[in-house]
DNA sequence: CCGAATTTGTACCAGTCGGTACAAATTATA
DNA sequence: TATAATTTGTACCGACTGGTACAAATTCGG
């Protein structure tokens, strides 16, 4: 019938913002519809899987940006700079607490079984990655691992207060806060 | 048509259990009927309001857990065995990392406008407790609201940290460090 | 400009959702 | 034991769920 400018990839981040608000159970087809303006026909024709497939789509998008801009830096650049990027990255992304993390919201109820592999790899090559710049930077192997581990929590924490007490700013302090503690 | 043993209270923690595992969507009047074993009439009778009722009196519960075990010992015992008994509590109440808080999965999606009064009471009572122990123990006023903040948002994040990696250990250590950081 | 491939709207499906109605069964009161 | 109040199972409701089928519309390759 029509053709529109939609590509399946700019479809993407408009679904990822539908689970974001809704959860994965929440996130209906005629939310999804409604939010990308696509149909039924479009989308099974994008997403033959059907909402499972859509949710992995979403799942690798984000997987893709924090690979990109995060993760990848830390095991390549300059560990102070790429640390410090990696702050800006993620108050960037979550704007300023502002914004959910889809994959922690994910791993909360039983959506996780879903897609638990996904969900396992994100935190830990993030964690990993986190803590191999420590590590380049100077600090012990076990010390640096706890050090990452709880920036990443701390993070996570730090997203659900913020939306559960209504206030983002209590991300930027958090924040502040957890790059403090590394210290690098 | 039959008698059971069942008073209102005690269906309180199994529905609480199914909103925990699937979240507040995914949470079925098919599935709480199941985990109950009470059918719609018994469930209607006790809960006139549906599910809505049923996540209020949960959230109720687990609210009044909290005061009575965490919030209430902060604010009138001894900062420092009030403190120490906050760590034991939350680490049996989420069973070591293998519980997901309900009311920090309910404040990721949409639920949370449904319940905004007693999701943003749970977490704001707990660090206005904790900072108020703090305080009395002898931080300062700024730095005390801080501490109990990162705290909090700390044992999220670390609940959040541990389901997702299925490593319930995880938040042991968590609350070992997050302990240490309080420094009470 | 024509025919093939792609893209899309719509009607429809069975199943499940939360919720209601109500009579039957059980218990409590006397 | 008779009767009133409580508790419960079940049938049913309209709405919505994710998903399928398919023909019409559009775009693209020649």
């Amino acid at each position: 019938m029509a053709r529109t400018i939609n590509e399946r990839a700019d479809v993407v981040p408009l679904i990822a913002e539908v689970f974001r608000e809704f959860g994965y159970e929440g996130a209906s087809l005629s939310r999804i519809t409604e939010k990308t303006g696509l149909g039924k026909g479009s989308l099974y024709h994008f997403f033959p899987g059907g909402k499972e497939e859509m949710a992995t789509a979403v799942l690798a998008d984000v997987d893709q940006w924090f690979e990109r801009f995060v993760y990848e830096p830390l095991r390549q650049d300059d560990p102070a700079s790429a640390v410090a990027g990696m702050w800006a990255a993620v108050d960037g992304y979550f704007r300023s607490g502002g914004r959910v993390c889809l994959v922690g919201a994910f791993a909360l109820d039983g959506t996780r079984d879903m897609f638990s592999d996904a969900i396992d790899g994100y935190f830990r090559r993030w964690i990993e990655a986190l803590r191999d710049a420590l590590v380049r930077h100077g600090r012990g192997d076990k010390a640096a691992t706890m050090d990452a581990e709880e920036a990443v929590f701390g993070i996570q924490g730090a997203l659900v207060l913020a939306r559960a007490l209504r206030d983002p700013s209590l991300f930027g302090r958090a924040l502040k806060r957890l790059q403090l503690r590394l210290g690098v």
